[in-house]
DNA sequence: ACAGTAATTGGCTATTTTGCCAAATAGCCA
DNA sequence: TGGCTATTTGGCAAAATAGCCAATTACTGT
């Protein structure tokens, strides 16, 4: 993997990872799996732009997901990616 | 400082991390200050497109500068943003 | 099969971001 | 002052992003 291959798929990550809402789903799925529907309400946007969010987070393999009944339930992969936010606190 | 804000402000931040050239100006802060042009041969775009990237990670409060003579050093303020690389090396 | 709930996808517009060029600013040296 | 280099700023067009609505898919229970 060249080094402008590795800087083009970091900026990917954190740019999926770059939204308030996503900072949102994130800390929440930290904590546990969580559904669309259960997610939607905690942000109360459409349900359409959640899922466009999650789906942005699982394309940057941030997220995962599993069916159940005919509900979707998302759970985070990289909880290191948390570890970010105490390096966020100091600045500025 | 409500939790909103503090989505806001994070997300900011890594916005304007989440760009390639911006990752690769913060590598090469991390090693040591430079001069708008020495990054700007490195990087190989037009000057003016290196200082706004330049801007915009200053503008997060990530990096800072000094002028001496007639350049301009950028150094790193925050090296742990750095550490999130360790992180998303291990996604996918 | 039908109705109901959960989720995704397509389409659309508004906003933001990117990167170039040209112009303006600032500091150096002769 | 004038010319040179380094940098920033304004303006612009192309591309990407965000979020809503409507339509579609998928799964449930009757």
């Amino acid at each position: 993997m060249t080094a402008d291959a590795r800087y083009e798929h970091m900026a990917m990550i954190m740019k999926a990872m770059a939204h308030p809402t996503r900072l949102f789903i994130l800390d929440k799925l930290n904590e546990k799996e969580h559904c669309v529907c259960e997610l939607q309400e905690m942000i109360g946007a459409d349900m359409s732009t959640v899922s466009k969010h999650l789906s942005v987070l699982k394309n940057a393999g941030i997220i995962d997901n599993r069916k159940q009944n005919n509900m979707v339930f998302y759970s985070l992969l990289c909880p290191c990616v948390l570890d970010f936010y105490q390096c966020i606190v100091k600045i500025k």
